[in-house]
DNA sequence: ACTAATGACTTGTATCTTGCAAGTAACAAG
DNA sequence: CTTGTTACTTGCAAGATACAAGTCATTAGT
């Protein structure tokens, strides 16, 4: 993933691509859309993100406007992460995939409601 | 990427994840909905693609059943990549990336309607 | 016949990213 | 004062990506 703001190229698609074209990226933003937001939580995940990895993505996601970051206790400091408008507004893509996988992966979850009726704000 | 049916979860986001989750199959999947077909016509994209993940992709986008590579002339022998229903059927996933950066991120380019209003089949 | 060009790759090497294991800091509970 | 929890960081090996160059078959030009 690229420092902020070098794009390969104006494309929509590639543009895109180059905040969230990884393998991790999109399910923390699922997480965070079924209610998610601590470090822990994403942690538990069937998918087994590693400590590293998940470090970094919340970092870059940050960096990219995808989620703040904010205190919600002190003694001790607890960090919690919450979507943002443009974060939310991903959740489009992530139905498409639900519904792409669906069809050619018999055997996937079909996404609850709650889910696929989310919608920003 | 995995090998042939290794999925992380059953999540339907993480399973397509595993299929498209970087940063060139759905760069080299728009090129194809937007009617490309050679090799060379993929290493013209703006993105500069290289040759290694250009040949790595393509066959992995052909063992996932996203593309048809085909001899379209013996002597020379030259192949052609043809999207696949299963291919095509992610044309909504790039849509909805297109919409996304373009209120994200002004000076994206705008997909122009053929591209948008692609059908499979 | 010789040279250059084209299409579709492959190979080699350096660098970057990911995965896995372990360690750390700040408390809190028993 | 030992164990547990949360939110990380660090180190290292393995895998992915970038960049440059080379290959092979064939055609087109001189």
């Amino acid at each position: 993933m690229s420092r902020t703001q070098e794009h390969r190229s104006p494309c929509p698609i590639s543009t895109t691509l180059d905040i969230v074209g990884d393998r991790w990226t999109l399910v923390i933003l699922r997480d965070l859309i079924n209610g998610k937001r601590r470090y822990s939580d994403f942690l538990a995940s069937p998918e087994r993100i590693t400590t590293n990895i998940l470090a970094d993505r919340l970092s870059k996601m940050e960096e990219a406007g995808l989620v703040n970051r904010r205190l919600y206790q002190e003694r001790p400091r607890r960090y919690e992460y919450q979507l943002t408008r443009k974060g939310a507004e991903l959740h489009p893509l992530l139905c498409a995939m639900c519904e792409w996988a669906n069809v050619h992966y018999p055997g996937t979850w079909v996404a609850p409601d709650t889910f696929m009726s989310f919608r920003p704000d």
